[in-house]
DNA sequence: ATTGCTGGTCTCAATTAGAGACTGTAATCG
DNA sequence: CGATTACAGTCTCTAATTGAGACCAGCAAT
């Protein structure tokens, strides 16, 4: 298992107090560009592998592939291959993606309403 | 203003569809490695610049700077320089800083909770 | 006199992400 | 019948982003 890309950053080799921080740990997960709008996406329903690709456009096939093999690692999603030719591999959340979609509902809304304002002071501040 | 480096993404240039979403536009920004680390170093007070760069250990100067530059972009928080010598420059949490610190409270609580098993997970996966 | 503190910026090297070609089989289109 | 498409990825090459560490000014303490 050689290149699953940065997803997957090296824990060790850290301050010990750092390793302890959970926030931390989770963070430098799916504190990511993809991590989060991937789950989201799963969200209503499981989803095939280029059926992701389509939802969230701008991702490239690469960090899709990386993405969800960090996601799957870390117990957030499953993935089911059926040997059919070709084969189709569907990716869903298990039980603890959907805490964490529950645990993610507060930031959500609270993007969607600020969103707006937030724009505002951008082209205000640049 | 050259380089404030990457957390300020291009969102110019995007289909149209993907600029609306915002989840998108906020993720875009705060999902980062370093933001929401640095809001929850200032929940509890304002910090200096030095000061958050100790709370933080492994930010190098250059992204912690550039972040708070972005975070500021964005009101989450505030900068205040007193011009004694040398200067003292103060960052605290704006009140929308402060609504995003509530909105992130289940996510924290969810990390603290998961994280010994994801831990446990990724040991298995790797 | 040397060291370290303040808050940064600058350059250069390393890491990470993106673009796009390539795999191989099977169904579809004209 | 030949060409294209879709499936799920991987591979390489290049571009973007990040990190390491030097440097700036002036002042305080050793």
């Amino acid at each position: 298992m050689a290149d699953a890309v940065s997803v997957e950053r090296s824990l060790d080799g850290m301050p010990g107090d750092l390793q302890s921080c959970p926030i931390r740990q989770v963070l430098d997960r799916i504190g990511d560009r993809w991590s989060l709008l991937l789950l989201l996406t799963l969200k209503d329903a499981p989803q095939r592998f280029n059926a992701l690709g389509r939802a969230v456009p701008d991702i490239s096939r690469r960090m899709l592939s990386s993405t969800l093999k960090s996601l799957e690692a870390d117990g957030l999603i499953w993935r089911s291959v059926e040997a059919t030719t070709p084969p189709a591999v569907t990716y869903g959340l298990t039980d603890r993606g959907r805490s964490l979609i529950v645990a993610l509902r507060p930031l959500v809304d609270w993007a969607e309403v600020q969103t707006p304002a937030i724009l505002m002071d951008r082209r205000r501040a640049s």
